[in-house]
DNA sequence: GCATGAATGTAGACGCCGCCAACAATGCTG
DNA sequence: CAGCATTGTTGGCGGCGTCTACATTCATGC
């Protein structure tokens, strides 16, 4: 056994799996998702390219967990922002501005997170991780309903009528039909028109 | 030279950049994009794996390509279904149910459409095929201001309202978030709210 | 009509990729 | 510490996009 440095790569990793994510993640914000490959992250990574295979059964497989890695960070940052105490407006401003940020900060993550690709089984992770990250807009059009703020009606009508408008704003914005700072200018405008309608008061 | 069938398919093709375009909106609608090779396509057409090249420097450039069509195809739906005479609800409902509609027999298409791969000189054609697409949405937004049926203000941004929202139920549809069904039942009620706002009246 | 250059298609090669199978090193548990 | 599951390595397979060199056809001007 020649005296090597200690620290010489050992033949187990220790903790590939979350290395490579890790890496896919960099790389995705980096590169893009074009050049996006496993032999790649095992190079980077320093190990063979059959490695990643023993962590993720396909190239599916690490992408559906990058989206799920994805959700969690969306969910956390919606929680982390949302201020219950607020008034319904001014809390969808909030809300609305997180997510605008993280979709634009995260584009290519969150094209994967959308993508249509997880069909089998994953897809029900992929379900509970939307719910969760819609439960914060649900709350906040449920309470507001209790307050008597906004109309009666079907509360999940409600939030979807708020979820499409921001999602398709921040889909809108990370397709690059406006830039970040139009995107977020817009905001407030988009709010004020969901709560007081197009119809002359 | 034997007398082989007068039509064995001549040296050159005739249209096969056409041919190309067509058979990859057919290979993209049957076996997704992620099962979308020139390779193939050029077996499916007879042709030798090199000869798409002669139509399209790389393979983005077929799918940039292949958007413009998609944005052609969904400006005339939009188009042959706008009824200017209509009051703005209803008017926004058949464009909505169209838009969706599209966007549900036209789910890789779109998701090729809205991608934001083709940076440097293709995204002046996609804007401009996109503005084409927004153009019936402006106008029925425009004429309802006209026609003093709406709030004032400026009219891009009372369209960015109305966009954003279809966008992005077409959006969760095409994910999958949504049945098909639940889309279609969900536009009049999403209309309904874009008037009325949520603000008890 | 026919030469000649431009279009268009072909054949082959290169390097990358995802994936698989056989084998090696390590960790874990009784 | 034996034995087995886990994790990593090596090598190979076929497919892919792209490039280059070459072949065929088309079209244009004389």
């Amino acid at each position: 056994m020649p005296a090597e440095k200690p620290e010489t790569r050992p033949y187990h990793h220790g903790d590939l799996r979350s290395a490579l994510l890790a890496a896919a993640e960099r790389t995705l914000r980096d590169k893009g998702s074009a050049s996006l490959s496993l032999r790649e992250l095992a190079r980077d990574l320093g190990v063979s390219h059959a490695a990643p295979g023993r962590h993720f059964k396909d190239k599916q497989a690490l992408l559906n967990a990058l989206a799920l890695v994805g959700y969690d960070r969306m969910a956390e940052a919606l929680e982390a922002a949302d201020e219950p105490g607020l008034p319904l407006q001014e809390r969808l401003t909030v809300l609305a501005r997180t997510y605008l940020g993280f979709a634009i900060d995260n584009a290519e993550l969150l094209e994967l997170m959308y993508a249509r690709k997880h069909e089998p089984d994953a897809a029900e992770q992929m379900a509970a991780a939307i719910d969760r990250t819609v439960g914060a807009l649900e709350r906040a059009v449920a309470a507001a309903q209790q307050r008597g703020e906004i109309v009666d009606g079907d509360p999940e009508q409600l939030t979807l009528v708020v979820g499409t408008s921001l999602h398709g704003l921040a889909s809108l914005a990370v397709t690059g039909k406006f830039t970040t700072e139009d995107a977020m200018a817009a905001v407030s405008g988009l709010v004020h028109h969901l709560m007081y309608g197009l119809k002359p008061r």
